[in-house]
DNA sequence: GTGCTTTGGTGGTAAAAAGTGGGTTTAAGT
DNA sequence: ACTTAAACCCACTTTTTACCACCAAAGCAC
């Protein structure tokens, strides 16, 4: 399970360094095989070991492709994963196509959420997360499982 | 179960101590691992021993992701929660983002919540102390279970 | 009550690890 | 073939973390 909130930077070249504290985890999770793709919802990344996305991948591809919202969702997804590798000091290249779409600089936020990440430019995720703090989803209609979650 | 109020110096590294009563508990329950992450509802942080925090977080993550409620709640809580080790001398490091986030400077207020501990700065704990004894919340309405509880 | 011992809290230091930058080679695309 | 970009490699700088030592306070015994 992957957690917690990263400042990173990234440098001329596009990469970005995985922290330190993930890197055993990811290496015999996926042997450095990663999946980064675009979040439909907000802008930012999603960023997946390789067997997790498989997963999803057929999930995804298994939806009825006359339907336009599982079309949307496959040409979105699938449409912009990419793989990428982590070099030798633990850092990969992030696509510019990615970068651009999560209007990233230099400054990042690496998200651990579970069984993935997920990487946003600094700025907007300040901006979400002032935004999700101030409650605005609150009025949004909680699941069943949340309503009688006990922290 | 934690119980009592703690006053708890942080250091200039932003390492806190954890009071020595809660230590022997501590060790057996969860071997020193803790997490932290955020309160939502309050400038606070929440401390769980791990496996009392696994519960939560796998309930959390089993949410459907295109629910914006439940994208919430996974990026605060499991977005900011944070692997903590306490060290040889039984403190451990308050990363500084959940710093900011409680509004901490050198005086903090640990206080035992049950299965969790909750952590706020001082200052900011004797005012909300102070707001809940003004009655600010007793025009709210008590759940069921609260109104017939016996003291 | 006084002194000694033990335990908890605090601060500092040094070694290791992680982050960062760049240069060179290789591949790819025009 | 030339230009551009990405992959690989090497080296430096900064941060982190583990370890050590000291001080204060509390408890115990005499």
């Amino acid at each position: 399970m992957f957690r917690g909130v990263n400042k990173i930077n990234l440098d001329a070249k596009g990469r970005m360094a995985l922290p330190a504290r993930y890197r055993v985890q990811i290496a015999d999770a996926c042997d450095n095989q990663l999946i980064a793709t675009i979040d439909t919802e907000t802008r930012c990344l999603l960023l997946y070991p390789l067997p997790e996305w498989e997963v999803i991948e057929q999930k995804i591809e298994a939806l009825p492709s006359f339907n336009p919202a599982a079309r949307r969702i496959q040409r979105l997804l699938i449409g912009h994963a990419t793989d990428l590798e982590l070099d030798a000091n633990g850092r990969f290249l992030l696509p510019l196509a990615l970068r651009e779409y999560a209007q990233m600089d230099k400054k990042l936020v690496l998200l651990g959420q579970g069984r993935k990440f997920e990487i946003w430019s600094e700025d907007v995720w300040n901006d979400a997360r002032d935004h999700y703090l101030a409650d605005a989803e609150k009025t949004a209609v909680l699941p069943e499982d949340l309503q009688t979650l006990s922290l």
